[in-house]
DNA sequence: CGGTGACTTGACAGGATTCAACAGAAGTGG
DNA sequence: CCACTTCTGTTGAATCCTGTCAAGTCACCG
């Protein structure tokens, strides 16, 4: 199909000549899968990376008891799964769509082989991978030194910065997938919703949530770190 | 002075020509830090990254109470504060020295023409990046997935397993720092050995731990993520 | 209409933090 | 060399947040 069409949006590619982009959609495939399809599961041999076309997938840790922690959630543009192309063999969480989706996969050897010789993509790859460190040491930070209404402060203000600042905003995943990648269960983040409405701090309708007191969330979510 | 001679042995430049490698040390500056000095702060706008040489220097996020979760200590040949140098510009966490250490200095605009120019070093960075995030994603399961006692336990056994599976050893960190490192505090991480040592899995004394039942240790770690 | 999945609420238990006091070890300085 | 301070580690009691178990509501779908 024309995976070229796609490569041309996505960062990670930015900047490289068309002929290197040709090259890349060749070595390249097309994925499509089903909610619920598992692309990978944790240790799992990995012979490539998979780049987010169309739907959404969420990458996470599952314990042995089956408490799982989301790491982070993919969607259009971005790339998943490449820890693996550089360092050990294996994959370091799972993978599961959440939605139908779309996905390229590039397979590891012919990946390696263009970024060796083109010097952008190596630094957009090196981008990428810093900035999901800082993503993740702000998780961390977050899981460690914050409660969950803390948490849940920091991620509804992101949300809201994300939509330029609106204080009325739709949560674009269900409530027990953020319960997950805030570190917690659903039970618990409803409750703390709902003492967050009490405090007149906002509002829940469904997946819609009113920041009515913007201030006082700021406050609660203290700190530097932000959940995403 | 002589920094070529430390830089031969960071795994970070193997594989580089010579001629890089004096390149590199002629950009590099040493620094000399005493213990307890900090090397920059969480949100510090960063002109560089460090190799730690000789010593040894914590990277930690701070809550605004004051709680710290360290999320590595690095020794001699592992570089820290590389992220800004390829995301945005400011540092993601802080930084301190816990003992006496040597360190060298890297400007950032330097490196990146280095980088730019050698796919070599490129791609050793891109595999030192992967393999951090793959070491954060194991400390972000053990926060969320398992309690206090598991992640002591995966640690010990991480220990063990450095030592070639020797079960006497000796902590390399106050455990002060340790309990931080697992995400805790002394208080607790010191009530978790007592009971540890009731229970007959291990014997403590001072820094030195012996493992007394590596099995029943090993089950309490269960899960694959370890902290380091 | 039965069934499934998402969400909510209550009662309860338990692990972890907080506050506080204290013992040893280590390092400093007279 | 000893007194003094500081750092590190330990222990107890009270508190609190969060997870677990269980039940129940609501919306959506075959």
């Amino acid at each position: 199909m024309d995976i070229l069409s796609f490569l041309d949006h996505v960062p990670l590619f930015k900047g490289l000549p068309s002929e290197q982009l040709q090259h890349l959609a060749r070595v390249a495939a097309l994925k499509s899968v089903r909610r619920g399809e598992v692309l990978f599961v944790d240790g799992e041999e990995a012979n490539g990376f998979y780049v987010t076309v169309r739907g959404r997938v969420k990458v996470y840790k599952l314990s042995p008891e089956g408490k799982e922690q989301v790491l982070h959630v993919v969607e259009f543009p971005e790339p998943f799964g490449e820890v693996p192309v550089f360092s050990g063999g294996c994959f370091p969480a799972n993978a599961q769509a959440i939605e139908e989706s779309l996905l390229i996969f590039f397979p590891r050897a012919a990946f390696v082989e263009l970024i060796r010789s083109d010097p952008s993509l190596a630094m957009n790859m090196l981008a990428l991978l810093a900035r999901r460190l800082r993503q993740f040491a702000g998780l961390i930070e977050g899981l460690s030194l914050k409660e969950v209404p803390s948490r849940l402060a920091s991620y509804l203000i992101y949300l809201s910065d994300k939509e330029g600042g609106h204080t009325i905003l739709e949560l674009d995943i269900p409530k027990s997938l953020l319960a997950n990648l805030l570190g917690t269960i659903p039970e618990t983040l409803s409750r703390i919703l709902a003492r967050m409405t009490a405090d007149g701090l906002l509002e829940v309708e469904g997946r819609r949530i009113t920041l009515l007191d913007r201030k006082r969330l700021e406050e609660l979510s203290s700190g530097t770190g932000a959940l995403r």
